[in-house]
DNA sequence: TCAAAAGTGTTGAATCTACACCCATGA
DNA sequence: TCATGGGTGTAGATTCAACACTTTTGA
């Protein structure tokens, strides 16, 4: 494994992130428009540059806060989807590029900086052709997340602390895109020990009507067993 | 998005193989023994450096046939992991690591080349600790075959072209560590449209005696609805 | 008192598990 | 004829989808 550290055209490694929420119960994804070359005026997926001393998840953390003012990188759930390493993906050098998903509860305002003209909050079904291979990466990570909620809990990632079965609900049907029967979605969420448990004794009304619902925490298991499926798209396989 | 190529240190990007495949019924994984520093001697996965105009995946390919003498990359199955980014893995520079799973039918010997001393088939559960952070990507490699396993067809990877479902079984007995049920793992598999098609007519002795075993081939499709769950390792999660 | 949202009950169908059992082949 | 691996059948338990129904709130 000789490596002489300079005798090629240099990589450069960076991250690019597909930032989702749920706003009145519609997917939305975190699009930026870009202020320099290539693809100037042009959306695209906030990322950036990895620095020396940074890992992956780290840089994608601080592009994040740079450049849509989104510093409440607390509750965000950071989730690998894979690497970008074809040669030509982005026209100025060799660029290797590692994506995620970026999953996060509430979506407080965004507003450009850095490199970023403009950032915005745009719904997944109105998201145009993006700069470089960036509808690619959204898509996958669509993909990616939507079979996560099958069996894992990654579906809590998109609620605050606290929230209401309902809510929860809302998560699965905004990213599969599909309507789910209430009873039983509450009984399958509840028969897998772990998923969430309950916070005694608090509600929370949930559009002003109705009765207020009680309210649950993350429980402390990822996988499900069993998982969650979608249901059937008539003709996905079987 | 400035970027003077040349300011930093410069990122080297890597592949790391863990290769699996089944020899008699049991998971084995390719191992190579360095023969360069750092780690000489020891035992590591196999991978390398990408080079400036081939994509990740393409350097996986390379670099197993030129570490392992492994060229019949055609009926092999790669699947991305996830990249390791966090700075100090690797003592010499910075490197960035995509890592692969990668699948075989049938295990030909291998042989040491290149910057391997030496390269060998392991019992999974005979790997000793291996060089920089592979352990840990040997690992997830595991975890994520397994995992997919249960909603995708890959355990058709570890197939030749024509296999029994006594052999398909096999797959997921040595992966999951567990025994399956014969009769219910073959209804469960043919109920699964696209999973496998029968070759009619065809028929294979297994271990010299019983039955000749009726031979299928892979599906068209990749996502099994429902998923093939693995039996509950009581108290997995429920 | 009505609409809206939460939550409970129930029933018939589909599925799964755990076996018992039969078939074809080589030794 | 026996051991070995392939393949079929089945009964009981479990799970699931679909939908009716009750509860609690604000307007």
């Amino acid at each position: 494994m000789e490596y002489d550290k300079h005798a090629y055209e240099p990589f450069a490694v960076t991250v690019d992130l597909a930032v989702l929420t749920l706003r009145s119960g519609a997917l939305h994804v975190l699009l930026v428009e870009r202020g320099q070359e290539p693809y100037t005026g042009h959306w695209a997926l906030p990322g950036g540059f990895v620095q020396p001393d940074e890992s992956a998840e780290t840089a994608a953390r601080r592009e994040l806060a740079e450049e849509t003012g989104l510093s409440d990188v607390s509750g965000l759930h950071l989730e690998q989807l894979r690497t970008y390493s074809e040669p030509g993906r982005d026209p100025r050098m060799r660029v290797v590029s590692v994506a995620f998903a970026a999953l996060l509860p509430d979506a407080p305002d965004v507003h450009g900086g850095s490199d970023a003209a403009d950032a915005r909050w745009v719904p997944y079904d109105k998201v145009g052709p993006l700069a470089f291979d960036h509808d690619r990466i959204l898509a996958d990570a669509h993909e990616r997340v939507g079979a996560k909620l099958e069996y894992t809990c990654l579906a809590t990632a998109f609620c605050p602390p606290e929230f209401t079965l309902g809510e929860l609900q809302q998560v699965y049907e905004a990213v599969w895109g599909t309507a789910l029967d209430r009873p039983n979605f509450r009984r399958k969420v509840l028969a897998t020990e772990g998923f969430v448990e309950p916070v005694s004794g608090a509600s929370r009304l949930t559009g002003g009507r109705g009765k207020p619902a009680a309210l649950y925490r993350a429980g402390n298991v990822t996988t499900l067993h069993p998982p969650l499926l979608r249901p059937t798209p008539e003709g996905h396989s079987a």
